[in-house]
DNA sequence: CTCTGATTGAGATTGAGTCTCAACTACAGG
DNA sequence: CCTGTAGTTGAGACTCAATCTCAATCAGAG
């Protein structure tokens, strides 16, 4: 919230990956943790991926890239990373998490179609507020939240209805 | 939301399962499915159990009671129930699923306490209000949805605050 | 440069949940 | 009350994401 230092402007043009490194390295030096190469690229490839991914899925994009990290310490980096706030851990309905970095981006929350599995993404300022009014009424002191609302998404809907006023036209 | 025919409230003092049971009956047969002893007894075990549980602590509570249903129809049976409404799946961060009957009950979101694992149950209209909104605004429509704040819940909080006393005391 | 405790990866292991299939059974229709 | 058939069950094999093991390796403070 406070103004950034002069200094923070001259970063602008550096590599995507600079500032979060450094955080990156910051929550590994207060957890007694040390930076290596894996965990370097780890975060690489997390930041790389637009939207969201699953662990298999970035195990594949590494190796491509040469970048080869065991499926063991993805899964150990995609840990720090969390704790450290860099990624979020979801889980959609399905059997497997999915990740998203949050680096640089806003809070927000998700809609999944249960039909073709897309993932419409919102924010809600009320939402927000209501949200903390209830945990202060609980003296609950809230470090994350997720939301997830599941329906049937616009596309479908109207997929939905061309096929039915089909099936009626040929009754 | 309909007045109820006067022979419901003849039923009062059934068991607490007739009704359920009877919707369950329904779903089954909507769907050409059979109405089973292990569907009947899987359904007792859910409603009598308050809260969340597991699938392996319902499959005990159902050995113990000398209902043998197998690992197998358990799953599909709770699917089913789930389908037809009468059971909710949860996710709430860890491994494995939670459940919990919802027939008879409100709709309701949870807070969870990272620390003691607890679970508070809340319910906000306005909250609600806000994410029909949210839906309409982008043609979305909801089935279901779920809420989840993660944190610390105040027992957890005071017990720390006693303990960080503690400490200092100490130095 | 050295030493120590953190880190890594191959592969074994876990464990929730699903699948298979032969034996069984609910129930609609005689 | 039978009978036929299509749905149901359970033991155990299987899946697959995720975790664990442990010997070899390495980061980084001093």
């Amino acid at each position: 919230m406070e103004a950034q230092p002069a200094r923070r402007r001259a970063e602008r043009g550096h590599p995507k990956t600079a500032e979060p490194e450094e955080r990156l390295r910051d929550y590994l030096r207060s957890k007694n943790l040390r930076m290596t190469p894996e965990r370097r690229w780890v975060l690489q490839g997390v930041l790389s991926r637009d939207g969201h991914f699953d662990a298999e899925e970035l195990l594949q994009f590494l190796h491509r890239r040469h970048m080869p990290v065991s499926r063991a310490t993805l899964y150990r980096t995609l840990d720090h990373l969390t704790a450290s706030g860099l990624v979020k851990r979801h889980r959609f309905g399905q059997g497997h998490a999915l990740f998203e970095h949050i680096y640089g981006r806003h809070h927000h929350d998700h809609m999944v179609c249960d039909r073709c599995h897309s993932v419409i993404e919102f924010m809600n300022e009320d939402i927000e507020r209501l949200q903390d009014q209830v945990c202060s009424e609980h003296g609950f002191v809230s470090t994350n939240h997720v939301m997830q609302i599941f329906g049937i998404c616009k596309s479908c809907q109207e997929a939905e209805a061309k096929r039915m006023s089909m099936a009626t036209r040929e009754a």
